[in-house]
DNA sequence: GTCTATAGATAGATAGAC
DNA sequence: GTCTATCTATCTATAGAC
């Protein structure tokens, strides 16, 4: 082994660099998702790690590269956690409707992670651009949701001119704004978008609202 | 008067607290928009008006009052554009098919007030809630909305059990996520979401998607 | 690989003259 | 109301011993 460090050792102090890494990543995904990127302190994220400031520039680099290996990390986690729609095998409107509730049950139970992109976005997705693990990937899903799509064209059910991109963005956009902007949208309008009583109404207007699109009757246009 | 000056000095310098304030407010507008709450410069903020650092404070006690101060300008002048809706003498499908594009339009108007808004949702809205001028404030246009819904209730053309605020947040979530989003989404699945080529499609579709929700034949649910 | 100590720059905020 | 000068704290990053 290339350490002299005994590597089943946990809670113990020492030389484990995948669990000091992971470490690191885990106490600076709060971090940012706290306070930002120029708001977040490497101070902090090293307090709330059993090792020291040193050390994440030691296995990182700097703070910028710090936020890429978060997103990274991030990212992937959920591509995984994509793998697990299976709708292929049952009708197109029922497979749709899974999909919005997956997305939105999603979108919920992250709101960390809705954080992390919004801080991307602002900075104008600059660190997803130069990730070799991230540029491009865009998702697994998106193939499956293809399938979906065009198998309900064939059987007559869908009408609408939409690709599977644009329905991600679509459904995604419902679902992201209702955690992003819950704050604003409840402080000026005094109703709160994630309300625990609400939810299933949200979910299934979104529900209703993206069927209502896909099926609709355009003969008259 | 209150001041030894002569108030029309346009572009002079010397005493005129209404124009340094808003000169002020146009500078702090573009920093923090530009670089978020805690990475905006007070420094940089004072170097683009013809006035000095301490100037800012004396006006308005300190960055995040200043900030308040940014977003009670904003919030006005969106709300002062909104009374320009005028539809309420069209037919409702027609009416809101005309608010989706003036929200679209809205949304693509001004990516610098998007900006501050997620800011805002960032510090979970924190200073709308200190702010007199914001709490609560909701918008003038969301009556007009419920009563074209009512309207379509009442001709028998709108099926949706849906109220006005919910309304405006499936409109508003796609229009924002369009901009706030399109960095990562671009990033991720390489298509610009702004692009000014998709952009009659993109207004076009989410007209679409909403009135087919309102309108859905929901005889058999 | 890990630690302590600190460099070097810069932030928000204010003192005090005029 | 406006200016210059500066305080105090804090931040990212690194040097250098072990």
């Amino acid at each position: 082994m290339s350490s002299a460090e005994d590597p089943a050792r946990p809670g113990g102090r020492g030389r484990d660099a995948a669990r000091t890494s992971a470490e690191i990543l885990d106490a600076a995904t709060r971090e940012f998702s706290r306070a930002g990127f120029a708001g977040a302190r490497v101070d902090e994220i090293a307090a709330r790690t059993r090792t020291t400031k040193r050390m994440i520039y030691y296995y990182f680099g700097g703070k910028e590269q710090l936020f890429t290996a978060v997103l990274e990390r991030a990212y992937t986690a959920l591509r995984q956690a994509e793998q697990g729609l299976d709708v292929e095998h049952t009708d197109p409107v029922a497979a749709i409707r899974r999909l919005v509730e997956l997305t939105f049950d999603h979108h919920e139970a992250h709101p960390e992670f809705i954080r992390l992109v919004s801080i991307e976005n602002f900075h104008e997705a600059e660190h997803i651009a130069v990730s070799r693990k991230l540029a491009g990937i865009g998702s697994p899903a998106l193939e499956v949701v293809g399938r979906i799509l065009a198998a309900g064209r064939e059987r007559g059910v869908f009408t609408a001119d939409v690709d599977a991109v644009e329905l991600h963005a679509m459904i995604s956009s419902f679902c992201f704004f209702r955690v992003s902007n819950r704050h604003t949208f409840g402080a000026l309008f005094g109703r709160d978008l994630v309300a625990s009583d609400q939810r299933d109404r949200y979910r299934a207007m979104l529900g209703d609202m993206v069927i209502a699109y896909l099926t609709a009757d355009r003969a008259a246009g």
